[in-house]
DNA sequence: GTCACTATCTACAGTAATGTCGATAGCGAA
DNA sequence: TTCGCTATCGACATTACTGTAGATAGTGAC
């Protein structure tokens, strides 16, 4: 052992000394990039300190515990994802938008990672009590979506949407958003079922546009009757 | 602490001598305990043996090391499931059954903790190389699921299905799942959005069979046209 | 019964990760 | 400049987990 050359070693180097936030936020960045990178056991507080280009007691300084810094990354996490998915959802646009909304939810999902530190959050089960940031994100995107739709079909003539086939809908695209992110590069990539991730993906969307606004070809006479 | 009488622990009490393969079995149905209760960390070989009843090096006899553990765990929850699945399925039986057999599915999924295992291996990267098993499961049922969709409907007098429509739809249905198994708690349990568990499994598996086989009310008449 | 085989045990080694402590240095304010 | 605050650091304590070694005890074969 004795790796540390004791004689060259000078005590205490420069220190770069950052502001508390930015601190936080350079710490939770690497962490985030090592949970993308490597999963859920790839959370150490030495190697996410080497990476932001600190020492690890820096870490526990900020956050006061490990179990504290992977609270404040998965808050941070389903906020960007919550204010992503409602200022998506909330722009106005023709309906010809939507199919580039719910691209953009998909990429914001599975691309950044989101849904994995989602996913690992729940196998973890350190999701604290009481109503879960995701269920009112959910019950959020809902409501939008409900009221924009109304107004959608009432432009055309048409009797506003069920609620609960809204709810049915979202939640379904939801799951099986969250299920591609995770899962889909293990099921769709190369393999014999004929189907690659963007195709799944358009057929996707397709559907749910069918179903929530009736807008895909043949969709529309069936939600008349 | 201190647990263990030291002056009356005898060495080498006694000891319950398995066959190799139910001592693997035991220590395997501990392992998937464990990991559904607690998630990807809960697998700590002390734990796992003390729930076994056997010390923890018995654990690293059977599996060499705790990622062999891990990998025989994969692979015999990974074959459990397809077997179940393709029995299912291939069980000849009445359309009506149908509901029953992707009930059946969602229980084996989330009931039984599968999806957690097969998200966990996703996320923690320790998937082979070459085509997973589960992209083999899913071509599979996906193959039977088809042939029996073309001799249900050539019944009927209705064209056979489209393989891509019979393919995504079978990859929507698995994404739903997983997603629902996973993170279906967290959102579904008393939320605002009024829809229970058992309502989406419900109306997922309407949605499937209307997609499918055409079978649910109304959804016959689109399928000739 | 005797013997070989091996599943199982206790005890320990080695490693690694989180968290603590006291010292130090950057930086703004007085 | 001087001073105080605190972000940062090196070193260490603690704990926990995986894996090893050697001894022991079931169990079937002969």
């Amino acid at each position: 052992m004795e790796t540390q050359q004791r004689e060259q070693r000078r005590p205490y180097g420069r220190r770069r000394r950052r502001s508390p936030e930015q601190a936080r936020n350079e710490i939770l960045d690497a962490a985030e990039r090592r949970l993308a990178a490597g999963g859920p056991e790839a959370i150490r507080l030495k190697e996410i300190a080497a990476d932001a280009g600190m020492s690890h007691p820096t870490l526990l300084h900020h956050f006061g515990s490990r179990q504290g810094l992977v609270e404040a990354l998965a808050q941070r996490t389903m906020r960007g994802l919550a204010s992503d998915l409602l200022a998506a959802i909330h722009s106005p646009g023709p309906v010809a938008s939507a199919p580039a909304t719910l691209d953009r939810v998909f990429q914001i999902l599975s691309e950044a990672g989101h849904a994995r530190l989602l996913v690992w959050r729940v196998l973890a089960g350190w999701t604290q009590s009481g109503k879960s940031m995701e269920a009112t994100l959910l019950g959020e995107v809902t409501k939008t979506l409900h009221a924009r739709l109304t107004s959608l079909r009432h432009q055309r003539g048409l009797d506003p949407p069920s609620r609960d086939e809204t709810a049915f809908t979202t939640l379904l695209a939801a799951f099986a958003i969250v299920g591609e992110a995770v899962v889909g590069s293990l099921v769709l990539n190369e393999s014999e079922l004929g189907i690659s991730r963007p195709e799944f993906r358009d057929r996707l969307v397709r559907l749910v546009l069918d179903r929530l606004v009736g807008d895909a070809p043949g969709g529309a006479d069936e939600l008349v009757s």
